[in-house]
DNA sequence: TCAATTCCTACGGATTTAGTCGGAAATGAA
DNA sequence: TTCATTTCCGACTAAATCCGTAGGAATTGA
C-alpha cells in the first residue's frame, strides 16, 4: 500500500516547478539539489513526465524543465499515473475481464466492490488535489508560520 | 499503490472463514481449494493471523482453523495490517519524528498534509469494513443473483 | 568554441514477492 | 497402539521490483 519514491520524488518535483513556475525553465540539478533527490534518478522521472506531456524541457546552457500546463490543470493522480501506473490496489480491478478467477463466484465479487471502494477513495484524493491546491497551502502555512 | 498477494489472499482466506464460521476448524487445505491459493504458501498466512490473534487452530485429525472472533469485530484493516504491515502511502508517515527531510521546510509539510489525506481515506474504507460486513453482501448477492 | 544542460541506454546491488520443500509435533479415530 | 490427518516451523529460491549509478551523445546560449 505504499507509494515509491518514484510517485513521492515526482511529486515533490512537480510541486518545486509549480512553486518556481512563470520563471523560465529550472534545471534539474537545481530541483534536484532543493528536493533533496539524485540527480540521476530524478532524470530519469523527468523524462517519464516530459513523454506524458506534464513537463516540457530546454536542452542546453540555461535550459531546463518547466510545468507544461497551469498548476490547477495538474492533479496528484496524474503524476502518480504516469510514474507508478495505474491507481488501484488490484490489477485485475482495472483491467477486469470477467474470466479472471476473482469474480467467478459471488463471494469473489463482493471483495471486488471492497477493492473497488478503496480504488476510489484513493482516486478521490488523488484526482481531487491539483498542484494549484498545494501552493495556496503551501502559502497559507508561510502566512500563519510567522505569527 | 497495490496490496499484494499476501493481503488479498489473507483477505480472502478470512471471508472464506467468516462464511463457514461456527461449524468447527477448517483445513487449511479446504480454504486453500475453495480460494485458489497455494497450500504451502496460505500456511504461512495463517500463521501470521494466528499469531496477532485473528484466527485459533487445533491440529491434528479434524483440525483446522476458525476465527478467533466474531465477523463483526473484525475489519479488514486490522486483516491488511497483520499481513502488510500498517496502512500508509509513506512509512514516515507514522514513524514521523521531525527530524526527517519530510518536514524541514513548510513545503514538504504540504505533501506531509496531502499523503496523510490519501492514508485516511485508505483508513476509512478499510477499518470501517468487518467480515460480517462482507457477509451480508454476500448474502445480498446470492438473493438478487436468482432473480 | 565551450560550458551547461538535457537525453539515452545500459548496468547493478539490495530488497521484496511469491512461493517451494521437508520434516517435526499434535490429534482424533480405528 | 497405530496411523492418517493436520498444524507448525525453518530454510531455501527464482523472479521481479526498487532505487539508484555510469558514461556518453546531442543540443543550446554566451
Amino acid at each position: 500500500m505504499r507509494v515509491s519514491t518514484r510517485g513521492e520524488y515526482g511529486v515533490r518535483a512537480m510541486f518545486d516547478l509549480a512553486l518556481h513556475s512563470g520563471a523560465g525553465p529550472i534545471a534539474l540539478k537545481t530541483i534536484a539539489e532543493r528536493q533533496m533527490i539524485s540527480e540521476h534518478y530524478l532524470e530519469q522521472l523527468m523524462a517519464a513526465l516530459r513523454k506524458a506531456g506534464l513537463v516540457k524541457s530546454r536542452r542546453g546552457a540555461q535550459g531546463g524543465y518547466q510545468l507544461a500546463h497551469e498548476p490547477e490543470n495538474v492533479s496528484i493522480g496524474q503524476i502518480i499515473r504516469v510514474l507508478e501506473g495505474p491507481i488501484t490496489p488490484l490489477d485485475c480491478l482495472d483491467t477486469h475481464t470477467g474470466t479472471g478467477p476473482y469474480c467467478q463466484t459471488p463471494d469473489r465479487c463482493v471483495l471486488r466492490n471492497l477493492w473497488k471502494e478503496l480504488q476510489d477513495s484513493m482516486k478521490q484524493v488523488l484526482d481531487n488535489t491539483t498542484l494549484e491546491d498545494l501552493k495556496q497551502d503551501a502559502y497559507r502555512l508561510e502566512v500563519t508560520e510567522g505569527q
